[in-house]
DNA sequence: TGTACATCAGTGAACGCGCGTTCACTGATGTAC
DNA sequence: TGTACATCAGTGAACGCGCGTTCACTGATGTAC
């Protein structure tokens, strides 16, 4: 049956915001089109009547993911006139490295998650992922101190820092020793003084 | 045919080897049985008389990729007491982020390679990648400056800093702009004179 | 405002394909005498 | 050392399954009058 033009927009809404989450955290390859589906209530019959394909929806929930993150950042740089810059990204990378963005990487930073992925994949997505890089690093570089280059410069090396210790942490939880514990744990304290 | 035990020995180690390599490149679950067996010259059918399943392949594989780096990261620290710890740090910071790495990751670093897939896979490849991680860290901390845990903590924190940069400029190659040599070049200074 | 019809989002069966795994078979190797 | 037979690595067809994509169909929505 046909529905309405609304209700459509928010059928493909839902099924966007689901692969954002679902690929962030298993990758787009071990997500079936019908798992989308279901997971915003539809079935899997309607989804080109959407997306020309799963690499076109691929790349609208890699924008998604982005935007999403990117607004989140732009939010806290907000803070900095009232709160200071050396508070906001304490507060950044105490939020970056805790145990919530390693454990549930569907809602965390689409760097650490989709990095691998969008390297092995098509001219598509890796122009996406590229694009969010570049959003994501300018909005970044406003919580460095410092000036100009020398800003982004310092950005792109902490996201390094913070994307390579998730990506470990994460691989290693689950490990009996306190591994992933202590990854993180060094990651932060090369952050300590740092930054002044 | 029946073939020589050592025949066969040798059929199982270039499968072995023919996975390190395409798993780091492509991913464990991108690369077919069929394709491995034929990189080794063999045909698909036989794989099951080498392994027991091609999860058991894929933990043998990840040793094996393992065992090569720590190889290597290990004759590299031979190399501290004739030409200095600095020297060596240098050069191997230089290599890890040079532009073959960025476009060879078959044959590079496994902890870029392969974290993100680890970290969604099953708890045999998880602890097979946590056990690589661990003796990575230990013979890496002997390239550091400073004394006991201090060097851990550092190599630790340096190995985040340049499998991020890794991740990042591999997912980024490509873009007309120089995005993925800014965020190599921005790794690298990130180092200078962050280790004396 | 009311009526008649075209549109199109959603459904579920079906398609072709590639995958991991199994299996009957082959024939050189390894072994027992 | 030589012979007879069991072993087993390799082969290629086959299996069952899940996937991306297509398609005929449904019926409420949107639109033309």
């Amino acid at each position: 049956m046909r529905i309405s033009k609304e209700a459509a927009a928010a059928n493909r809404a839902r099924v966007v915001k689901a692969a954002a989450q679902m690929f962030r955290e298993k990758g787009v390859d071990a997500i079936a089109v019908a798992d989308l589906m279901r997971a915003a209530g539809l079935t899997h019959g309607g989804f080109y009547n959407h997306f020309e394909s799963k690499d076109a929806l691929a790349a609208a929930a890699y924008r998604e993911a982005f935007d999403h993150a990117v607004e989140r950042a732009e939010h806290r740089s907000t803070r900095i006139a009232t709160e200071g810059l050396d508070k906001v990204l304490t507060d950044y990378i105490d939020h970056y490295l805790s145990q919530e963005t390693i454990d549930s990487p569907g809602t965390s930073c689409p760097l650490s998650a989709l990095g691998t992925d969008a390297a092995r994949h098509g001219t598509l997505l890796r122009a996406e992922f590229a694009d969010g890089v570049r959003r994501y690093i300018d909005v970044f570089a406003r919580l460095m101190p410092g000036h100009k280059e020398r800003r982004r410069r310092r950005a792109i090396a902490t996201l390094s820092t913070l994307i390579g210790a998730v990506t470990l942490a994460r691989a290693c939880s689950g490990a009996d020793d306190g591994l992933a514990d202590e990854i993180v744990a060094a990651a932060k304290t090369s952050f300590k003084g740092a930054h002044r």
